[in-house]
DNA sequence: ACTGGTCACTCTCCTTTGGTAAGTACGAAC
DNA sequence: GTTCGTACTTACCAAAGGAGAGTGACCAGT
């Protein structure tokens, strides 16, 4: 068992994951998948299943090839996404969603619709919430 | 008209907004509201209704007081949430969701859902991958 | 043999962000 | 008049992130 054993858990093994607790590797998790370029690499791999290195650098607009680099590598490690290297030439390399990567779509799509749906408002309240303390 | 004019979007004024298109305010808002400390205030804020300062700190384990505040004032000025002023002694400040924090409770939730439910595939992935990867 | 091109990184430098801890403002109670 | 409670600010430093040049493997052309 990997849980983080503490005293309270100790006859409850199964639900002592809580990302409100401060070290919790749920909290570290939830940073991680909420966290700007994942969701990104994440969204696009979820609507064009397969793309490679260039295709997501393109996709993305703005972001760093190191960046990009470390976000594809954590996730990985995290078996959310599979990268596969064709020996070709010039190199060729893949990455694709795997099937746990897959269940994060529905979350991450949600997230995603929510920011395009109400920026408006969100415009709207930055403008009266400047206009309410810029006049102070 | 508030919408970023770009070529393309001149004759399609409502579905302009592409969290993919460098800076693009719906990319900038996505990025907050999955950030870290966003998540779990308004995780909080939507499950205890109501909350005073000191009892955000305490729930969310770990933060700092000037990254709560920095926090609350940013989701206040987007109208996420309500900051009301009570001036006792001491003081007391309460914050609240407001109608469109809401809204963001359902997506926020299966986020955090998330996390805690596949933690442990995530924690065997990494095991797996250093092992794969230490060896070499 | 040598130049140039492609792809997927990798490295360095510098700016921005985040964390730690101490300080401030205000009235109330002792 | 000193201490307490509450909600912040501020100063300082370490860590993360962004910009851009460099690397290495391979091959096509000259």
């Amino acid at each position: 068992m990997r849980s983080v054993t503490t005293a309270q858990e100790v006859n409850d093994p199964t639900s002592s994951w809580d990302p409100y607790a401060r070290g919790c590797p749920s909290r570290d998790l939830l940073d991680q998948i909420g966290s700007k370029w994942a969701v990104l690499v994440l969204g696009e791999l979820g609507r064009h299943g397969v793309c490679r290195f260039t295709q997501l650098r393109q996709q993305l607009a703005g972001v760093s090839e190191k960046m990009l680099t470390q976000t594809l590598r954590t996730l990985e490690r995290d078996g959310l996404l599979l990268r596969t290297v064709y020996p070709e030439s010039p190199i060729r390399v893949e990455y694709e969603l795997t099937p746990l990567g897959q269940t994060l779509r529905g979350p991450l799509k949600a997230l995603t619709q929510w920011s395009v749906q109400h920026i408006e408002d969100v415009l709207d309240a930055r403008e009266q919430y400047d206009e309410r303390t810029g006049q102070r």
